[in-house]
Formats: C-alpha cells, structure tokens, sequence
DNA sequence: AGTAAATGTGAACAATTGCTCATATATTAT
DNA sequence: ATAATATATGAGCAATTGTTCACATTTACT
C-alpha cells in the first residue's frame, strides 16, 4: 500500500526541522540528478539526517518528491495571484498584461527546479497537483473577467479562462525546452498579451 | 557509453522481423506498464524474442524507446502535413481552421501511445526530438504563412508560427490532462482557431 | 528523578533487473 | 559441400537501491 502523502506529522521542533531538511535535500537533488538519479540514501545524508528517519516521515521515495511538488505548486501559485492582486480594478487589457508577466514570472522563478520537475513531474504520479494548479488559476482568472464582462466578447468565460491559462503555458512550456532565450525577451511577452487580449475582443 | 541509436541494421528479412516485433513490443508494453515497470525481459519475451537478440539491435533500454519515438513523431508530423496538404491554395481562414483540425487529430491518434509519451518522454531523454518536430510543423507552418502575407497583420512570421504551434500545443495538452472529454469538442477547435486568427489580425 | 513517548540511527536485507557471453542455429557465398 | 557470416538463444551475473528493524538517544510529562 504505497502513499504519497506524508507518513508522520513532526510535532517538536527537532523533528519539525528534520522534515524540512529532508524537503530540501530532495529539491537539491531533484535537480542535480533527476528523480531516477536520486537515491534515497544520498538524500538522507544530504540532509544530515539517517536513512531511518527518512522513512519515518514519508512511506516512499515518491511521497517526498510529492512534497516538493506541492510546496512548488503553492509558491508558483502566489506569483500568480500576487501578480494579479496588483490590478483588481484595472481594465481588462492591463490585467491581462499583467497576467502574462506574472505567468512568465512564475515561469521563471526556480528555473532549475521548473525545469526538472516539468521534465519528470509526469512519471512521478503527480499529475494531479498539476491538474489543481490549472484549476485554481482558471478559476482565479474566471473571476477576474467575470469582472470586467462588458470588455470581453467571448460568452463562456469559464472557457475563456481555460484559453489564456492553458495557451500560454504552452508557448512558456515550448519556449523553455526549445529557444530558452527567448523566455526573457519582451517580445515575446508582448505577443502572448496580444493573442489573449485580441481573442477576448478587446482593443490594445 | 550509452546511445540512443541502435546497435546494428537488419540486413535480412528475418532480422528485420525481429526489430520490428520488439519495436512494436516495446510500444505495447510501454502504454500497459510505462517506461520504468516495462522489463526488457518481458519486452522479448512480448516480442516472442530472446533477451539476447534484443540486445543485438540495441545497446539499452532506452534506445528502445528512442526508436518508438521517433517514428511516432514521425506519424504525427505525417498527419499534420497532410491536413495542410488539402488548403495549399484556400485562404488563411481556411488553412487556420484545417492547422486546428490537423493537430487535434494527431493528438488523438494513438492515443494510449501518444498518453504515455507525454507523460514519460522527457525523462528518458528524447526531448530532442520533440524540440525537432516543433522546429519543422514551426517551419511549415511559415511557409504557409508567408503564401499569405497580404491576409497577416503579424511582421514576423517565424514568431507567428511559433506563437500557433506552441499555443495549440498548450491547448492540447492541458485539454487531454485536465479534461479529456473536451478534446473531442467542436467548441474547443472553434475557440482555438478563433484564437489563433484573431492573433494573426485575420477577420473570420 | 523517573517514566513514557517521540525521535534518531545505520547496518544489512531482499528483490529487482539491465545486460553479457558462450553457444547454437540459420542463411549466404564460394 | 563447406566455409563464413548473420542471427538467435537464455541462464546467470553484477550491481544497484528502496526499505526495514532492532536499538540508541532525546524530549516531554508527572
């Protein structure tokens, strides 16, 4: 009966910090040699912390890299909403500019630790993290137009939502494995904002 | 010293046999278990293959997969070249409508097949040739474009390809993670390509 | 102080599996 | 027919590694 989530909860502050040690290790590891890569014994000595402990907080090599997964999830998560905070009263056009800078922020932020959990996040059996992210920022978007209807043509805009989210994933997605330059450059920012704004019908 | 590339080319016809057989092993095995509880024992045994004969034509086990890929990669690009093939001369509103229907398809073909890829690809190390196939529909796509220049307000038609492919692509791919129902949808092809040539500055 | 609960330790096990190699069979060439 | 080449076989090796468990240490509690 193999888990994902967490085995124990640290109660003291001993245990607490052994958790987090763990967590960190794992990242650290993650991305200097992938999931397959990484054993386990070398992540509890990274840790400085003994191979018994490990697994007396997660049942599986999996559930840590869940962990990771899930806390990286939530910070990508506050960029976004971060970023969209900034313009709740804003015309729709500066929202979505903002949108597309606080997607290529997140996007950006971790780079290295982006890169490999993208690269093997599949396969790990964490789909469903990923899956929730894309919910949750649809849903946040959702909102945001809901907002400013009268600027938008598009009828459903839960629809909407799922457009500007998944589209402009996909271009940050491609841009990073293909032409990684690219993902600094305004240009391209600029283009993401005028495919979204132009298919809401709204004017630049 | 690992590669991906296979060992040796079947010169007769019973050697070829045996290539094509664990080729075609390894794809089903692949879809039923993934790449890491996919055995190469269970891969010859599946391919009615002795272990040793595998390992005659190539040198591991990913070099197996890297052989799947690539001729999967290819059947795509076959099927989205040809559903441009049909709109050579028709004007771009038509050539968007039939990008969108083309890349769909080829999204569901093979669909188990094209799941596991996806999901499993970039650990294994044939990002290569997915940076590959977006180079070349990219390149196709331009030269479509630029058959219609007059029609596209966009200057710089790379980046419009590259804008089309990779937004679809996103579109796609969250479609088939998040909500697979929907990829059969006539909506969702209506709001891309909706997407897509309003981007391109082309009226409906 | 003394006890119970929480936390930490790491040697070693069990199981898996990718891959080799010595050998056998089939095909082609002379 | 005979030699040479190509192809096929599969038992078993070598190496890795996730995980456990019996025991030590620290903290919390009475």
């Amino acid at each position: 009966m193999s888990s994902y989530t967490p085995r124990k909860k640290p109660t003291q502050a001993r245990s607490r910090a052994t958790f987090e040690a763990i967590i960190e290790a794992g990242a650290q590891l993650l991305v200097e040699d992938g999931f397959h890569n990484m054993t386990t014994n070398a992540l509890a000595e990274r840790a400085g912390v003994s191979i018994g402990s490990l697994y007396q907080y997660f049942p599986n090599k999996e559930s840590i890299v869940a962990s990771i997964i899930e806390r990286f999830a939530d910070r990508q998560f506050e960029i976004l909403a971060g970023g969209l905070q900034e313009v709740i009263t804003a015309p729709l056009a500066e929202v979505v500019h903002h949108l597309v800078a606080a997607m290529f922020e997140a996007k950006q932020a971790e780079p290295e630790l982006n890169r490999v959990l993208v690269e093997q996040l599949p396969p790990i059996g964490q789909l469903d993290v990923m899956r929730d992210w894309t919910e949750r920022a649809c849903h946040l978007l959702e909102m945001a137009l809901e907002a400013r209807r009268d600027e938008v043509e598009v009828e459903d805009l839960e629809m909407a939502a799922f457009m500007m989210v998944t589209s402009c994933h996909g271009i940050m997605h491609s841009t990073l494995l293909d032409r990684p330059k690219l993902l600094d450059s305004e240009v391209l920012r600029e283009h993401t904002a005028r495919l979204i704004l132009r298919y809401l019908g709204c004017q630049e």
